[in-house]
DNA sequence: CAAATTTCAGCTCTACTGAGATTC
DNA sequence: CGAATCTCAGTAAAGCTGAAATTT
């Protein structure tokens, strides 16, 4: 498989940090590792590879020195496009067997089962 | 989550190759690894661990001199019978949300997508 | 000789833990 | 002071590749 993506350029956590980015705008490390799901840890190394080529920007917040803020680039808001491209192609060569009915009830049933998880995680 | 597996005390693999064993009886690691998509290099440290706790047998096997012959041991066979009740317990909290229906309909379609890539990567 | 089997060393990706330094 | 933020080192599980040795 290897998903089309290796081809683009990138692995799962490129694509996720983009992908939150364009959804939610720029953001603190912290924050985009909230919001993406992405392990601060992992986060630090995901925007060093990003950085690195010119896909976003590291620039410190002004208002709290702790903090960098994470903003996409002209060129990471290309990459992104690219990125979904090759994550649609990949995902319709995966569901090619199902109808559209199947399509949309899977969908539906991962969509309850991912809420319900996210809710019990934010009960802890 | 960490699936209940680690509590008794294992991975993924050492599920899958008892459970293959089980199945379909003892055989060669070869075929072991054909049947339950283990890969070969990854087989040889499977049946090391799963050796030194006594759970499966690695034993020489006389009609081929490349070959070895792993078996079942009583004690693997009551190991999976746990590993197998932790796995009913984790899909059951897992698919707690879903209705009987929706549990039918989901694998239905899991299925599906599994025995349409599975043909089409046996004819490559 | 070609093919099959086992073994070993090494790599990638996702995900996590723990610890330290800085700043609020 | 306690809490948040960022960084770094290290680990684990699943899945690979490539190469070597032995046997068929």
């Amino acid at each position: 498989m290897t998903d089309g993506f290796s081809a683009v350029d990138a692995r799962g956590y490129h694509y996720r940090l983009l992908a939150t980015l364009a959804e939610s705008g720029p953001a603190s490390q912290a924050t985009l590792g909230r919001r993406s799901g992405i392990h601060l840890s992992d986060m630090v190394a995901t925007v060093n590879e990003l950085a690195a080529r010119d896909l976003v920007r590291r620039s410190p917040d002004p208002t709290d020195r702790r903090r960098n803020v994470i903003s996409l680039t002209p060129a990471g808001t290309r990459q992104l496009a690219r990125l979904e491209q090759q994550l649609a192609a990949a995902q319709d060569e995966l569901l090619a067997p199902l109808s559209t009915t199947q399509r949309q009830d899977l969908t539906a049933v991962l969509s309850l089962l991912l809420d319900h998880h996210d809710q019990r995680a934010a009960e802890e």
